[in-house]
DNA sequence: CGGAATCCTGAACGATACTG
DNA sequence: CAGTATCGTTCAGGATTCCG
């Protein structure tokens, strides 16, 4: 708690328009990406490896293909999925994390240990609560 | 990356309906919570202790009272935060973490940690993406 | 003081069809 | 193969008003 207390008040602090800081909240920025709906999945699953667009299709095939096209384009812009094409025919194109988006894995994994270490007691906790 | 691996793939099979797991990934009901807009700043917020309906939102002047009072159910009903009632005149009610709350301020610290670290290159990835 | 109820808008997302 | 373009829907979230 004290350990995460300084971290929070950055974060608070930044958050707030009130604030007076310049330019919108750093985290805020970070937690959207990973808020939507495709983004982790997406670092996640390169995690193993470079892999080409319908690679990525069929191991995910729930995304549409929009989705995964501006998705990629949107970790592609942040610096953290790096695209590259090969002059074959027909074209070939590659996807893989770049240092930053490997950076991310680490942190990233911590929620997600968290997460299912957690999510007993929250279901748990649902249950008792839809109850009443 | 070795690391992260197995946690990716934990999430990424739980991901996909074609997986047959049963139910929705946990993962992903967790991450929803920490991508919405207000429930992460709520933790965080009430990491430095207990706090009231009306000193919340004076701390957090942004939100509007309807998202307040939701994310502060949600939380509750999650089991993250703790909702204690006064029987005084007018009433007084007080919202606080629960250990299961506590503990997920380590994991998100490493993220906001991440996200303050890697913030500039960012920005930076995506001035050189758009220059074009 | 601490909410609940209602209405409304924008943005995210999906489905479908087409292309170099 | 690897996308683009367009349309339609859903829904989180804000604004406002009212209540015990």
């Amino acid at each position: 708690m004290q350990q995460g207390q300084e971290l929070a008040s950055l974060y608070v602090e930044r958050w707030n328009a009130a604030s007076g800081l310049p330019g919108p909240c750093p985290v805020r920025d970070v937690l959207d990406k990973i808020g939507d709906k495709w983004s982790m999945l997406l670092v996640m699953t390169l995690a193993s490896g470079p892999k080409r667009f319908n690679r990525l299709h069929r191991d995910i095939p729930d995304i549409s293909q929009k989705m995964l096209t501006q998705t990629l384009r949107d970790l592609q812009r942040d610096g953290l999925v790096a695209r590259q094409v090969f002059d074959t025919k027909p074209p070939a194109v590659e996807y893989r994390l770049t240092p930053l988006g490997h950076s991310l894995i680490v942190p990233f994994g911590h929620l997600i240990e968290w997460a299912n270490e957690s999510i007993g007691r929250i279901e748990a906790s649902r249950l008792h609560f839809d109850a009443d």
